[in-house]
DNA sequence: GTGTCTGCAAATTATTTGCACGTTG
DNA sequence: CAACGTGCAAATAATTTGCAGACAC
């Protein structure tokens, strides 16, 4: 078994279940990957997996923090496992996410990415001075 | 009626329909909502709106690009009117969504937004040197 | 052994579609 | 009047839930 996932679940407080382990496998596999994605890969390890425990585990994964959401335009919600703030290159053709470290964003000119940026936006997610008050 | 909505409606190419302006206007007036914000306060507007013609027409909206999705983790997608760049504040605890101009966001120190950042997300969309190749 | 997790099936919620009719330009 | 848009109802897709049995610790 991948004892880095293992690990990984242990050390945030998660009982060690196959679908567990199978399931943060498919997403380190994919890199980053949406529930269905997910399911279909997983399912190739642990045929019995049902899509109901795929659900429910992405849940628990992100509040424990072991993973997180990466939402998208028109498209569904990717997921990939906690790591260094980084930022995303998405083709709006393909739909394909590329991790970029932010930081070399800022060295490289965009046209040593090859990639055509169209848009960029930066979601800065945090709590508002309501809800700071009314605590 | 709106003549600003109106008017842009035409610019973009749309024929100008009572149920495209009360949704237009909602989300003017709401800055920021999610389908069934918008399906709601436009039926305040015109009460025979039904949330099909509501799907449609976002769908519409956004590709003229009168319209812009905001992708957001743990929520459903809000919709704002397209508006020259800027960044958003999401507020982990109440899901509240406010603009903020990127360009004062290196100017102000973080302390002066009284808002409390606990995350960064900076997606790039674009074409990709794949998609670039296979056309 | 106990509490948590899983799979299944059913329930709920979200989104899309087809079609008859109405409206815009 | 032609093309397009609307509302309705039905279809489909996405997500959540309840529960009985299985498994982790």
């Amino acid at each position: 078994m991948q004892m880095k996932v293992v690990n990984s679940l242990k050390e945030h407080g998660l009982k060690v279940t196959p679908q567990r382990v199978t399931i943060l496998s498919a997403i380190e596999k994919k890199g980053h990957a949406n529930i269905d994605e997910i399911y279909q890969e997983a399912k190739t390890t642990n045929p019995t997996m049902s899509l109901a425990t795929v659900y429910k585990n992405i849940t628990s994964l992100i509040e424990t923090k072991l993973l997180k959401e990466v939402a998208i335009n028109n498209q569904k919600s990717k997921y990939e496992l906690s790591k260094k703030p980084h930022s995303h290159l998405i083709c709006k053709k393909c739909g394909n996410l590329e991790d970029i470290d932010s930081h070399n964003l800022f060295t490289l000119n965009s046209d040593k990415l090859d990639f055509d940026i169209e848009e960029v936006e930066l979601n800065i997610y945090g709590i508002c001075n309501q809800c700071k008050k009314s605590n």
